[in-house]
DNA sequence: GCGGCAAAACTTACACCGCTAGTTTAAGGG
DNA sequence: CCCTTAAACTAGCGGTGTAAGTTTTGCCGC
């Protein structure tokens, strides 16, 4: 089967295809043949429009990562805008978790992964933070969204009470984890988020000055 | 070459081995033929000691997670127990970088992991959390530790400063975080931790009571 | 209109992967 | 001393990423 009138294959198609293939089968069931197969075509040809399959799994992780909101910045004060960043930042990895292994390791040349880095570093600077700690601030953040993201506390745990009863005497009930996992990590993330911005508000009260645009909510 | 007079392969052996071998060519390098090769082996002989492939990796996850140190909850308050913790583990996290995204996808079953659990989720009650709080603070410390050691944020840029400077106003100096790597993960790290510990503290005084053993240091 | 070139699919193939099955020999217990 | 078990082996299956070369189509310039 030779070229076709019309080509079958779009970096659209193949990205939006991917996505959905990571989505419902993870990250390990993902090759280069099951994604051809999916799109009804034989493996090889997907090197027509990209050069190796970290190239397919980039674009899924800037799409992704391209879903983040960062627009507080640039209409509200930092702590609010953080917070709202954080959480769009969440809600876009919680929406395709199984991409996230792949999509936490650094941001490298991703250009959403960078344009979301750009915005949030210019907006602490603009706040008043001093550059360096600007980019501590949105790293740390980083860190806690991808971690949450990743390694979903809750969902490791297995349905085996008598698993923990015996060695882990304060986990007696840990098994019920998973029940709840979702509310488990959302609540983490909450309580967590909130204690960071509020330690961040003292840190911004004591070191840059009083606290005059910022206008913490928590 | 059938058995040997005496067995080459030992479990402790094999992990030390693959721990070595993944420290330093990554886990994409890592394969069962590989490590074999490695102990003078044929492959299939590993299959002699463990069941899959995963059953390695996760001992090898194991003997790092066991390297963490959860002493403090047991004779400090629980801040300086937080934060002792904290460094531990990322202590033990960043010593074996390239396991991370293995290790960070859930407590599983791997011993040492629920051990860590278990201690941190029993300090927090001891201390007056209530349970539903406790577990809460633990996944939101695994989430920033294991984050921080994951993603690595300085590690991500590449060192062709006109890639950030046209399209990334704010990220112009960017490519110098790759030489200051270490340093600004560290930082992003002690500032996210010391901003975390004092949130919670605030948290601890408004809702469990008046901090009597708590005595932040931050 | 037509020749030629690029595009986009194809087939084939290589080296590697995790793992299974069956084989061989040595070690150790009854 | 035999017999089971342990621990290595070889052979091989189905799958992986990707390189190379083939074939047909669409399109652009003459």
């Amino acid at each position: 089967m030779p070229r076709p009138r019309q080509p079958r294959l779009t970096r659209q198609l193949i990205v939006d295809t991917a996505t959905a293939l990571i989505d419902a089968e993870g990250l390990p069931a993902f090759s280069t043949r099951r994604l051809a197969a999916e799109l009804g075509v034989r493996g090889p040809s997907l090197y027509n429009h990209f050069a190796t399959k970290d190239e397919i799994l980039d674009a899924v992780a800037d799409t992704v990562t391209g879903a983040v909101d960062t627009s507080g910045f640039a209409s509200r004060d930092w702590v609010a805008a953080l917070r709202d960043w954080a959480w769009s930042y969440r809600r876009a990895l919680t929406a395709h978790p199984n991409i996230v292994p792949y999509l936490a390791q650094g941001p490298g040349r991703r250009p959403a992964a960078l344009a979301m880095a750009d915005a949030v570093y210019g907006g602490l600077v603009r706040a008043g933070w001093p550059p360096a700690r600007a980019t501590h601030i949105g790293a740390a953040l980083r860190y806690f969204v991808a971690g949450s993201a990743l390694g979903s506390f809750a969902r490791g745990f297995v349905e085996e009470p008598e698993l923990y009863a015996a060695h882990y005497p304060h986990l007696r009930d840990a098994h019920r984890l998973a029940e709840h996992q979702q509310s488990v990590d959302e609540g983490a993330f909450a309580l967590g988020l909130d204690a960071l911005l509020h330690g961040l508000t003292a840190e911004y009260a004591r070191t840059v000055g009083p606290v005059e645009s910022a206008r913490p909510s928590g």
